[in-house]
DNA sequence: CGCAATTCGGACCAAATTGGTCTTGATTAA
DNA sequence: TTAATCAAGACCAATTTGGTCCGAATTGCG
């Protein structure tokens, strides 16, 4: 189904609520108010946000969470990393040499092209247009993937 | 990880063997052969496939398996669905009205959309071109999603 | 200055999905 | 008829995922 991880789909949703105020730091239990996500699985992902470095978590009494940075510096990419690791829609794209037929494979160099322009389609949406209502933030994904033979990988478009 | 599952990993290889020659019909065995995958896996994938009618079956001795269509007319995307389903990175992408917190979601919307995109994209590539060497063909896609009343430059590092 | 409330951090466990194999039955060429 | 091959399904093992719980840290208040 190529399908997300559930836990992504909700990091998602509570960092769109985070973005709504990105000054203002939440507690978990605020955030899983707000978006109605298990407190416990907030908390979970929250962990794991800090961890990676997309939020700053202050601890204590009256601590909570925070964007790290603005709304529009944090890419769905970046969220969908973090909680599910790199982005590989095959395995053989992050690992070389663990599969077991990669000299009889014409497919694999294709594999990285394609996987490499999902990526850049998923890190050319921001959190800030996550937040803003569809209509309002046309998304527009272009990518050109080229064998990187004599072409210059770097974006010049 | 956005991964992807083996099995399709799996399907896209013996696709592209196929496609090396797509006038000969093959049996699983060969197939198997071909490309190092498991011989009962090879089987159980192209049951799925010729159920979706990317492939068609000959039965009896002498039998195999042949492409349906040619190699141009068979997109990634076709064999990620058959073999995954429907492609959806999020669950309520499909099914409406299975999420609990559907209300209260600012980014269902916006998920829609990323998937059309990404959909678009494997769509794009087409069987012709993940079995020929990667330098051949320049993948290009480009999917400009609501209207383009404003254009995102966000994409430029 | 110490206590307690509150919150983050990491470990742990249960369950669902997936990957893969096997067996049986139907179909066709020799 | 016989052998070979696809078709269909059940079945089992394993990895991954989703979720819960308890301990460590910090702040506010008495």
């Amino acid at each position: 189904m190529l399908k997300l991880g559930k836990l992504t789909d909700y990091a998602t949703v509570v960092m769109t609520a985070l973005a709504t105020e990105p000054a203002r730091q939440r507690c978990a239990q605020e955030l899983a108010d707000a978006t109605h996500v298990a407190a416990p699985t907030v908390s979970k992902l929250m962990k794991t946000l800090s961890k990676h470095g997309l939020v700053e978590s202050m601890r204590g009494a009256r601590g909570g969470y925070r964007l790290a940075r603005a709304p529009e510096q944090i890419s769905v990419a970046d969220i969908v990393a973090a909680i599910e690791g790199p982005i590989a829609l095959t395995e053989c794209a992050v690992h070389e040499g663990c599969c077991t037929i990669e000299s009889h494979c014409g497919a694999r160099s294709n594999w990285r092209l394609i996987n490499n322009a999902i990526n850049a389609a998923l890190g050319s949406v921001s959190l800030a247009q996550m937040a803003a209502p569809p209509a309002a933030h046309p998304i527009h994904f272009e990518s050109t993937i080229q064998a990187p033979r004599s072409l210059n990988p770097a974006a010049t478009s």
